[in-house]
DNA sequence: TGCGATTATATGAGCGTTCATATTTTAAGT
DNA sequence: ACTTAAAATATGAACGCTCATATAATCGCA
C-alpha cells in the first residue's frame, strides 16, 4: 500500500490539511515549526502525491501530452529528436511535464485522442505524420481542449498550429542554385502529401521569378521512405535525361547523400559538375565529402514555440487560433557551384 | 465540463454502474439493448472516462512510464528511437500506452522518480545515461514499483535490467579484425564509464585469446560527443604512433565515419591500407565508401525484452529480479581486410 | 483578565470512477 | 398463477486529494 496524506498527518500528528499545505508550498499557512515536522516526515516515508486525486479535485496537471506518429514511419530521427528537446526544453522551463504518446495503428480509431482527452494533461501537442490526426479533431475542439499541430498546416478555425515554411526551403534552396546560374534544376521531391505540395511551390517560385520554365522531367517526387536508396534511385532518372539537369534539389540530406553516391559511381564531382543541395541539416550533413549545402529546418524552434502558444492557451482559453510559420535557413557548405561550362 | 459517466447514465436513462460496464466491456453482464443504447450516448456525447477517477479506484493504468536522459545529451538518436520504437510495439501489443518522460536537470533531485511513484503508471522503464538513477532507485524498490533499467548494468538484488552486451559487441569486432589477421589493433573507446570499461574489456579478451599483448598506446577513450569529429581527432593519435596500427575498432559509426575522413585526408585506403569497424549500424553505415563493417546492437530487441519483463513485474510482484544480456552481431561489409604487407 | 482580531490547524464535502452489495425485472419450473 | 433462481440494473461507499469552511490557539491591547 502506498503512502498517503493521512499516514503523513497522522504520523505528524497534524491534519490532512496541513500537510497538503506543506506539499503544496503555502508555508505562509503554516507554522515553521509544523512545516519542518511535516517535511520530515514526508521525506523519511518517501511520500508523493497521489497523481489522480490531485487531479480528480480539478487541478492542473502540469503536464503536456505529446503525440507522436509511429517512430518506425516517423520523419527524420533527428528532426524529431530536435523538436523534442525544444518541447522538453521549453516545458520544463515552465516547470511541466511531458508525456509522449506514440501512436500506434489504432490511433485512426481515435484511442489516441482520448489519452488527451482523459484529463491527464492540460493540454496536447500535435505532431501530424500526414492526415491521421484530422478524424479526431473536431473532439478536441468540442472539449475544448487547448492543443496544437506541430509540422502540419491544419487550416481550421479553432485549430493552430505551428510548420516549418517548406515552400521557403525549396524556395531558398532553388534560389541558390539560380543566383550561382543554374537554369537547368533537378528536383527530388518527396515526404508527405502537403509538404510535397508546398516543397514543389517553393521551387515553381524561384524558377518563375527567375524566369526560367519549368520542365516536369525535372521533378522526381518520391511519396515514401526518402532516405539513400530513393535518392541514388532519383539521381538515376534525372541524369538520364536527355539534357540532365546541372544541380539537384533534394527533399532530405539522405536523399542528398544517396544521389552523391550515384554521382561518384558515374564519376560525376560534386559541385564542380553538379551541384547538389540538401535538406534538413542533419549532423553528418558537414562531414560528407563534399560538405553538404542544405536547408536547415529549426525544428527545435519550432518544439518551442509550439509550447509557448500551447501555454497561452493553457492559461487562457479564449484566444484567438495562431497559425504559425518557422522559416528555413539555407547552410552554405561546398556541394554548390557554378554550373559546368 | 467535461462530459461524467454520470451525464451519459443520465441521458441514457440507467445508471452509472450500467454505463461503467458498457465502459469497461463487460457485456454480457448488460442487456444488449441497453448496451446499444448507452454506446450510442457515449458517441454522441463524446464521452470518455476520467483517467484520474478510474485510477483513484485502484485500476491499472494501463500506461507504462518511460525515463529518457535528457534528449540532447542522449546517445545515438538512431539507438534511442530503435529502442522507442521496440518499447513502444511490444507495449502496444499488450494494450499499453507509453508515457516518456524526459528528464531535465532537476532529475538529479528526483523529480522524475516522482513520475513513476504517483501512480499514474504501473511500471517503468529507465534509459539510464550514466549514473543518474541511482540516487534514487532504493524509493522505487521501497514502493516496490516495477520497473527495468535499460542500457545499464545496476546491480542489486532488487532491480531489473536489460542491457547490451557491450563486452561481447567489442570483442566480436576485434576478433574479426585478428581472424583477418591483424595483430595492431586500434581502438577508440568512448560513451559512459561503465560503457567504456566493457568494451574495453572485450579487446582485451579478444587479444587475450589470441596471445596478442594490449599495447596501451593503441587505446584512445573519449568520454564525451562521440561524433565526427572525435573519430577525427582519435584517428590522428592513432596514426602518429610511431607504429600505427593496421586496422581501427571503434565505438560509434559516427566515429568511424569521422575515422574514415581523416584517413582519406592522409591518402589511406579503407580497408586496403586500414581496416575500419564501427559500432550500432546506424542507417548510413551502409553506404559509407566503403560500406561500413560494424557491430550491430539490437536496441529494439533492447525495448520489447525490457517490457517484456516488466510485464511479468506487473502481473506478478514476487519474481526474482531478472538481469539479462542482448549480444550484438558482427555486421560484415567492406572496411574490414587482411592487413597490408 | 478578557475580548476581538489574527493566525494556525481541523473537518466535511466533493471530484468521477469502480467495486460490493442491494434491488428490481425477467425467466423457468411446478 | 406462484415461487425461486437467474439476469439486469441500481445504490452507497471508497479511492486520496483540495477546497471552503469551522474550530482552536495565539496575540495585542484596553
Amino acid at each position: 500500500m502506498r503512502i498517503t496524506l493521512n499516514d503523513v498527518a497522522k504520523r505528524a500528528g497534524v491534519s490532512r490539511n496541513t500537510v497538503s499545505l506543506v506539499v503544496n508550498g503555502k508555508y505562509d499557512k503554516v507554522k515553521e515549526e509544523t512545516r519542518e515536522r511535516v517535511e520530515d516526515v514526508i521525506q523519511e516515508m518517501g511520500y508523493v502525491p497521489n497523481f489522480a486525486a490531485r487531479q480528480l479535485t480539478g487541478k492542473r496537471t502540469k503536464t503536456l501530452g505529446v503525440i507522436l506518429p509511429p517512430l518506425r514511419n516517423a520523419f527524420s530521427f533527428y528532426n524529431m529528436s530536435e523538436m523534442s528537446s525544444g518541447i522538453s526544453d521549453a516545458a520544463g522551463a515552465q516547470g511541466y511535464n511531458l508525456m509522449f504518446f506514440v501512436c500506434n495503428e489504432r490511433f485512426k480509431q481515435g484511442l489516441n485522442i482520448r489519452l488527451l482527452k482523459d484529463s491527464r494533461i492540460d493540454g496536447g501537442l500535435i505532431l501530424d505524420n500526414g492526415r491521421l490526426v484530422i478524424h479526431n479533431i473536431e473532439e478536441l475542439e468540442r472539449d475544448e481542449i487547448p492543443f496544437v499541430i506541430l509540422n502540419y498546416r491544419l487550416e481550421r478555425p479553432k485549430t493552430n498550429y505551428v510548420a516549418i515554411d517548406k515552400e521557403h526551403g525549396s524556395y531558398l534552396a532553388v534560389k541558390h542554385l539560380i543566383d550561382l546560374g543554374h537554369r537547368r534544376i533537378g528536383f527530388i521531391n518527396g515526404s508527405l502529401p502537403q509538404h510535397i505540395e508546398e516543397r514543389f511551390y517553393g521551387y515553381r517560385r524561384a524558377l518563375d521569378e527567375a524566369g526560367i520554365n519549368l520542365d516536369p522531367e525535372c521533378v522526381v517526387t518520391v511519396t515514401e521512405g526518402w532516405v539513400e536508396k530513393t535518392g541514388y534511385e532519383a539521381a538515376d532518372m534525372l541524369l538520364e535525361l536527355p539534357q540532365p539537369p546541372t544541380s539537384i534539389v533534394t527533399s532530405s540530406d539522405l536523399i542528398a547523400i544517396g544521389v552523391y553516391k550515384r554521382l561518384k559511381e558515374k564519376g560525376l564531382r560534386v559541385p564542380e559538375d553538379i551541384s547538389v543541395i540538401g535538406y534538413d541539416d542533419i549532423p553528418i550533413a558537414r562531414y560528407q565529402d563534399p560538405p553538404l549545402t542544405t536547408i536547415r529546418q529549426p525544428y527545435y524552434d519550432l518544439g518551442v514555440k509550439a509550447v509557448d502558444i500551447l501555454m497561452r492557451f493553457i492559461k487562457n482559453r479564449d484566444q484567438k487560433s495562431v497559425h504559425e510559420s518557422i522559416k528555413p535557413i539555407l547552410v552554405n557548405r561546398a556541394s554548390c557551384s557554378y554550373p559546368p561550362r
